[in-house]
DNA sequence: CGGATTTATTTTCCACGTAAACAATTTTTA
DNA sequence: TAAAAATTGTTTACGTGGAAAATAAATCCG
């Protein structure tokens, strides 16, 4: 690991007007490392969707998921796991754990045997509409501190960023 | 696991204009959840920013957390994590391997013999410095896809819902 | 047409991060 | 003033998620 000795042992502060803090504490130029205040903001509204509501009996990453082959049925699991940015590895843990409680249906198609393509089963079709509002209705606790219109800019901020497109 | 047997085998897809789509796959009302698009936006971020630029001898997170330390020089470690959303047992941890590297040190301080206060070593602060182009200058890299104005209200916005603190 | 290469998923091993329990110390309470 | 409660960080066990290697199948190329 590279070690420049002559750096001085004091951290020059960067210039900035006042200073920037999070829970009191002063953080400087981290609040401009998009990645740093993503990691923040992400663990807070994943802390807030679970301190809201009625639980969800799966995780809102499994519900996700589960929500996901639902809008494809018969989508293949590698596109699957590219649209929602889940490893081969852990996505084909997480369908088969899906699959062993019944949520879900693998077919291996006759045109590509490599391939797995995935449906809901009635169970997991019912599962999700039964918790539909559950994972989707918490838009109050899950912007506290933003008003309605800081809330729909900020959304549409994040899925450009996310990539998500829309269409008519 | 609660199940509604009379659920319709098919899912209603959700009445709303259009598609809405991520890689090519279609996501409906997902785009609306806040926590999975800002995991989404976070793993693109987490990636971008490996894929471009120098690479870091530490990570991303073991630098915004030497970072925060010498921006608080004897900081306590609880208010470190409490900051920075890591939990007491990983940053324990965290701080453990980081103090085996050289780059910290722990003090423990006569008035209260539970708590272990944070400095950087000269060490940690010649590495921070050293990286801190490499950590902060990927800025181009990290917003692809947003304007530089639409970039500046993307920052206030996840500042604003992460509770970051800016005063002169 | 057979071998090489690529693709898709699975398996194994491991790192990260945390829940829960624990230990030491401080503060509170009766 | 001593016991109870709370605080601070540590340790242990475990779940999540992925890197790397493996396996099976499809495609490409000479």
């Amino acid at each position: 690991m590279p070690q420049d000795a002559t750096a001085p042992t004091v951290l020059e502060r960067p210039v900035q007007a006042g200073s920037t803090q999070l829970s009191g504490v002063e953080i400087g130029d981290l609040s401009g490392s998009l990645g740093f205040v993503l990691r923040i903001c992400q663990l807070l509204a994943f802390d807030r969707f679970y301190r809201s509501g009625e639980p969800l009996p799966i995780s809102a990453g499994e519900y996700s998921t589960l929500w996901t082959i639902g809008m494809n049925p018969g989508i293949r699991q590698g596109q699957l796991g590219t649209a929602l940015f889940i490893k081969p590895a852990h996505m084909t843990k997480l369908i088969r754990r899906m699959e062993d409680q019944g949520f879900v249906q693998r077919v291996v198609p006759e045109d590509d045997r490599r391939a797995v393509c995935l449906s809901l089963t009635p169970v997991g079709e019912a599962l999700i509409q039964r918790f539909r509002d559950t994972f989707f209705g918490r838009r109050a606790a899950e912007a506290e501190g933003l008003s309605p219109k800081e809330l729909e800019e900020f959304l549409r901020l994040l899925r450009k960023y996310a990539g998500v497109t829309t269409r008519a």
